[in-house]
RNA sequence: GGAAAUAUAGCUCAAUUGGUUAGAGCAGCACCCUUAUACGGUGUCGGUUAAAGGUUCAAUUCCUUUUAUUUCCA
């Protein structure tokens, strides 16, 4: 017997599944099962434990699990190594806050070591929670031996990965512009600056100064700049930091934008002077009537200040220009040969300011890059130490080289309140201004408000600030990173040119520096004096070294290093070959340096597992939210790219296996999930889906369909309960209601797959139809599961059991189960809808493995057809493309659209369908149509109730036809004057249509084009006198006429329709047999008697008796006569 | 400030890659059907395809600009 259900629970389902799964660890088998000489290689990119699971991770995580379920129905082993992300700066951030204390207490108020093993323990906080969800929403992922990012021999890994980078040079230390809290006094990363609340809107004084050009240079523009040898000629540049002036550097301009010099007075000092500034930007700093105003009759002081372009010059042609130091605090030779010009940068933009952006290298990132790109030294001081420092020190003030604001905070901020509150207190910037206006420097003065980083610690603005950091010189692939990445296939492919191919074209070195606790260390030690460094690879190599320094006396005999994080690893001090201390570089690295080296550091490699690594490199598959496009993604592809080239190792390995280096094959990037509203899910706003609700409440397989069916996965989600349902009913609902359907009638039957299969030739069109459809399905899906679009593949079996098989195959097929006889066409039945079953549960296994696992195996223990004990061993099924019959599929499209019309006609008439009708006309378009209507006659007759179609051809100019322009097909060919041949195609009259039907061609325009008949579609519009409908091409006329032999019939179907209600309302089997008395009315006793046989057969009925003595029993009523029943069961 | 994605019916999504009358499902309304179906059928309501401009015989589709939402980066 095949098991029959109440009624679906998708969420009990699951829940038995699971733990059939666990009882026969069918997982490992999905595993086992595959040879290992065919493997599929996917990563775990690693979640970090510290934080609970939510609805998005459903969702990236069903998108993992779709994938490698497919590829093992396709026959590969899918090896999936569970991982966890356990340093890094949330983790910290969650131990602060628990144990209430900030990073400046950590040493202080605690000890580094109490504080890393809290951090230990955070990390793993809800590893029960995350494991119990992965069960529960099917993922599929080997939690019982994964790699764990703070572990000793993952950290080796990584130290390996660090010497092999360090060896070619590619780890430097080197000094780089960061955000910067001088309150703190540490840098913040670039999550940090991303914490909610840290960009707010803040009126700073900005500055548009005057840059005096040199006029004693050689430069090609100087007579152009320089008309007269009094003309004093500046360039504008904009800032909104003063305090940055004084280390200004170089100015730099965009070489495309368009610039001019102006002849005008300083608004300030009201001197004679030319302004150089972008054109676009003239109008920002000049009135309109000062074009128009007399240079002669300006008196300082006056409203409208004159001005005149005097030349236009390209952004290029000033390139080069040297001008007088703006704020001679500090300068040397270097300054002066190489300092204080025009750069190209292209960053400058008209955006805003004059086009010309002020450039103090030190203090903007961007600045850095284009001053170290142009070779512009920096404006430096040497601290009492001797070492090079800015002009602003760590605190936030001026050193005492800049002498007039010698100590002055550079930020009104980060004065104290009773400070900024005194009488007379003004901000450095604003005493910059004032000092710049006195000397003819500054030419336009105002507060502008935007938006400025903030410490979302201390709540002051940031500076940027160049700080010592360590560096993977990524740049120096990058070529080769930008080369690779075009062999990854990229879902969506945008994500792959777009955000990652434009961020590999713009890389910046990799700042590998965290100054933090809990994370991997550094294996970088130093003298003191910096004179000598060696970077360590491995404990092996680290225990060589301390035995060394044991040997000099700085570390004890025979100490090992239990624990590589800190503190401990900072208590290892080595010795430099002049027998000098050496002690740890204090950083931390980036934890996606952790992440991108999974690769490696999973396996141990090298270390260990050689082999392992070998097969598992690189990822066939990996995928992660699109927010790691630049995280995971890059980090992965980075640190192979590199070691591609630095290890020898690696490149042994990627010789043998075919790879040029990269990390993985294929990528999606999934999109975010959003609540019904499109908006962020997040606590505060409390709208975030609990998954293990959603799960409980629908099923893990009914979430994940929703997921996968409703948008593509790189689309952002709006999360709808509303449409988790409405899959529940809709997909679930109708594929669950098939398999009743089927074993209803296979348990009354015994049907258990045990005769021989019914050649397909021997099968009925409508079996031959579906098995055609299932077939081109597979083929479909198999192809959209191949090129990762999940969603495709989910929408076509949707489609596919939806409009297909459940409403036309099985309700078309039903009367076939109904038959008592065992005839081949009953067992054609059964074993089509068995095949359809059994390969749907295949098809959709990936999707939503629970509830296509039951049905695999509901179908399969009583068959006993496939050896497999779950769906998830079983293979993909396979494409006969000798199944697949494409005449067969359009003639049913045929079918079923012509008795949608014939249904929608009697709609309109009012003829409902238990009422047979004699015939529909048919006019024949082509030589074909007959002949495929003609297989699929009987199928409409029955579905629509009539009792014969007739075919008519238009030798009569019987039908009205109707002609329309098949515009692509005559684009080619007319093109501009597609109007004019639409037009005339229109006007046609229904001579000229019979003229092109007959000659296949017709002139229009006069003879200018010859229209072949494949330019135009003719459709059948009308049939005068008929009722008409069409769609597309078909049309179908309905002969409306009643005739009392028709009318029998149709009471007759009335009364058929009232004894099945009967019968079910009685809660009679389908199998009883009954006895029907009917009063002996007269509106139905002709219908009873001519219709006798039919009746009894439809209903079961041994014999129906009319009696008009009846007074008793259930009173139905057709057509609105009220007429005493009674059936009782034999 | 930069890069990217998205924007189509009240909601969720399509639209054969430029072909003229933009389609489904859900929701609403009306009728109907059902010996698998809390399902289905037919009809109805609903659109300035975010806005503006451009290219073209023809634009939801290509280009430019703008707006909104989101992500990543500075």
């Amino acid at each position: 017997m095949y098991k029959e259900y109440k009624q679906l629970n998708l969420s009990q389902t699951g829940k038995e599944v699971l733990e059939f799964w666990k009882q026969n660890n069918i997982f490992e088998k999905s595993i086992s099962s595959r040879p290992a000489s065919n493997p599929y290689t996917f990563y775990e990119g690693p979640p970090s434990a510290n934080g609970m699971p939510g609805i998005h991770h459903v969702m990236a995580r069903s998108i993992k699990d779709i994938f490698c379920r497919y590829k093992t129905l396709k026959g590969y082993q899918v090896k999936r190594k569970g991982g966890w992300d356990t340093h890094g700066l949330p983790i910290e951030l969650a131990v602060e806050k628990a144990l209430g204390i900030t990073k400046d207490d950590i040493g202080k108020k605690i000890s580094v070591k109490d504080y890393n093993d809290a951090c230990r323990k955070e990390v793993m906080r809800y590893t029960d929670v995350w494991n119990d969800l992965t069960e529960k929403m099917g993922y599929w992922v080997d939690l019982n031996d994964p790699y764990i990012t703070y572990k000793n021999e993952y950290i080796e890994s990584l130290w390996w990965i660090l010497k092999e980078f360090y060896k070619k040079g590619w780890l430097y230390k080197g000094y780089t512009v960061q955000p910067y809290s001088p309150k703190s006094g540490t840098g913040l990363s670039s999550h940090e600056l991303n914490q909610p609340g840290t960009y707010k809107m803040v009126k700073d004084t900005s500055i548009v100064a005057q840059f005096h050009l040199k006029n004693d240079q050689q430069h090609p523009l100087i007579p152009v700049l320089f008309e007269d040898i009094n003309e004093d000629t500046t360039i504008l540049a904009w800032t909104t930091t003063p305090w940055t002036l004084p280390s200004n550097c170089a100015l730099a301009i965009g070489e495309n934008i368009d610039y001019v010099k102006i002849r005008t007075f300083n608004p300030y000092t009201f001197e004679p002077v030319s302004v150089v500034l972008a054109k676009a930007l003239v109008g920002k700093y000049f009135k309109a009537e000062g074009e128009t105003a007399s240079f002669q009759d300006y008196k300082g002081g006056d409203k409208i200040i004159p001005w005149e372009i005097r030349a236009e010059i390209k952004g290029i042609e000033l390139v080069g220009l040297r001008y007088h130091q703006l704020m001679p605090y500090v300068s040397n030779e270097d300054l002066e040969q190489n300092a204080f010009r025009v750069i190209p940068a292209d960053f400058v933009t008209t955006g805003d300011g004059t086009g010309i952006v002020h450039t103090a290298s030190v203090f903007g990132a961007d600045d850095f890059r284009a001053c170290k790109e142009n070779n512009v030294p920096s404006v430096m001081v040497k601290d009492e130490a001797g070492k090079e420092v800015p002009l602003v020190n760590k605190q936030g003030r001026f050193v005492d080289e800049v002498t007039d604001f010698a100590g002055y905070y550079v930020k009104e901020e980060y004065y104290t309140a009773e400070e900024r509150a005194e009488p007379g207190f003004k901000a450095t910037d604003v005493l910059i201004s004032i000092k710049l206006k006195t000397e003819n420097k500054a030419f336009d003065v105002k507060k502008y408000e935007h938006s400025y980083p903030h410490s979302w610690r201390s709540d002051e603005p940031i500076l940027y600030y160049p700080l010592d950091s360590w560096f993977i010189k990524t740049t120096a692939v990058k070529d080769k990173l930008v080369e690779l990445n075009k062999t990854i296939n990229w879902k969506p492919e945008s994500t792959g040119t777009g955000r990652f191919g434009n961020w590999l074209e713009n890389l910046v070195d990799w700042n590998l520096s965290r100054s933090r606790y809990w994370g991997t260390p550094l294996p970088i030690w130093r003298e003191e004096n910096g004179s000598e460094e060696k970077c360590i690879g491995s404990i092996e190599e680290l225990n060589k070294e301390i035995d060394l320094a044991a040997a000099a006396g700085f570390m004890p005999q025979s100490f090992r290093l239990e624990d590589m994080h800190r503190p401990y690893v900072d208590d290892v001090v080595l010795v430099s070959s002049k027998g000098n201390k050496m002690l740890r570089e204090p950083d931390l690295i980036d934890v996606w340096f952790d992440s991108g080296a999974m690769p490696y550091a999973q396996w141990h490699f090298p270390f260990e597992n050689e082999e392992e690594f070998k097969n598992a490199y690189p990822a066939d598959f990996i995928a992660e939210g699109v927010d790691q496009t630049r995280g995971w993604f890059f980090t992965l592809h980075a640190i192979a790219v590199m070691l591609s080239e630095a290890s020898d190792k690696v490149k042994a390995v990627n010789e043998q296996v075919g790879n040029k280096g990269i990390a993985f094959k294929n990528v999606v990037s999934n999109g975010l999930v959003l609540d019904k509203n499109g908006n962020k899910m997040s606590k505060r706003l409390g709208n975030g889906v609990d998954p293990f609700a959603t799960i409980e409440q629908f099923g893990a397989d009914t979430a994940r369909w929703y997921m996968i069916s409703n948008a593509a996965p790189w689309d952002n989600l709006k999360f709808n309960e509303e449409g988790i349902d409405e899959v529940r009913r809709k997909f679930f609902g109708t594929l669950y209601n098939t398999y009743s359907f089927f074993t209803m009638y296979a348990n009354i039957d015994k049907f258990k797959y045990t005769e021989p299969e019914i050649d397909l030739a021997q099968r009925p069109e409508i079996d031959r139809w579906i098995i055609s459809l299932l077939n081109t399905l597979s083929r479909e899906v198999d192809d959209f599961y191949a090129d990762f679009e999940p969603t495709k593949a989910a929408r076509a079996i949707q489609e596919f059991v939806d409009a297909h098989f459940s409403n036309w195959y099985i309700r078309l097929s039903r009367r076939r189960f109904w038959k008592s006889d065992n005839s081949d066409d009953k067992l054609s039945a059964y074993q089509t809808l068995y095949t359809c079953l059994i390969t749907i549960s295949k098809l959709m296994s990936p999707i939503a493995p629970f509830f296509a696992d039951r049905l695999y195996n509901d179908l399969n223990s009583i068959t006993g057809k496939e050896e497999f004990e779950s769906v998830h061993l079983a293979y993909f099924p396979t494409y006969h493309n000798e199944l697949v019959d494409t005449a067969l599929e359009e003639r049913m499209q045929m079918a079923q659209d012509i008795s949608s019309l014939v249904l929608s006609l009697r709609k309109k008439i009012g003829i409902n369908v238990r009422q047979p009708l004699s015939k529909i006309l048919l006019p024949i378009l082509d030589k074909n149509f007959k002949e495929q209507v003609d297989q699929v006659k009987d199928l409409i007759l029955s579905e629509t109730n009539i009792k014969d179609i007739e075919y008519i051809t238009d030798t009569a100019g019987f039908i009205k036809k109707k002609i329309k322009p098949n515009f692509k097909a005559l684009g080619a060919k007319v093109g501009k004057d597609m109007k004019a041949v639409a037009e005339a195609i229109n006007n046609f009259t229904n001579d000229d249509i019979a003229e092109l039907e007959v000659n296949e061609s017709i002139n229009v325009l006069g003879g200018k084009y010859l229209i072949a008949d494949t330019d135009v579609d003719i459709i059948a519009e009308d049939v005068p006198g008929w009722q008409v409908t069409n769609q597309g091409k078909l049309t179908v006329a309905l002969d409306v006429t009643i005739t009392n032999e028709l009318k029998q019939e149709g009471i007759a179907r009335e009364l058929i329709n009232r004894i099945q209600n009967l019968r079910k309302d009685k809660g009679f089997e389908v199998t009883d047999k009954v006895d029907v008395r009917v009063f002996d009315h007269p509106y139905i006793s002709e219908a009873v008697k001519s219709n006798l046989t039919y009746i009894c057969a439809e209903v079961l009925a041994v014999g129906i008796v009319l009696d008009s003595q009846l007074n008793d029993g259930d009173l139905i009523t057709i057509d609105g006569q009220e007429i005493l029943i009674v059936i009782s069961k034999i």
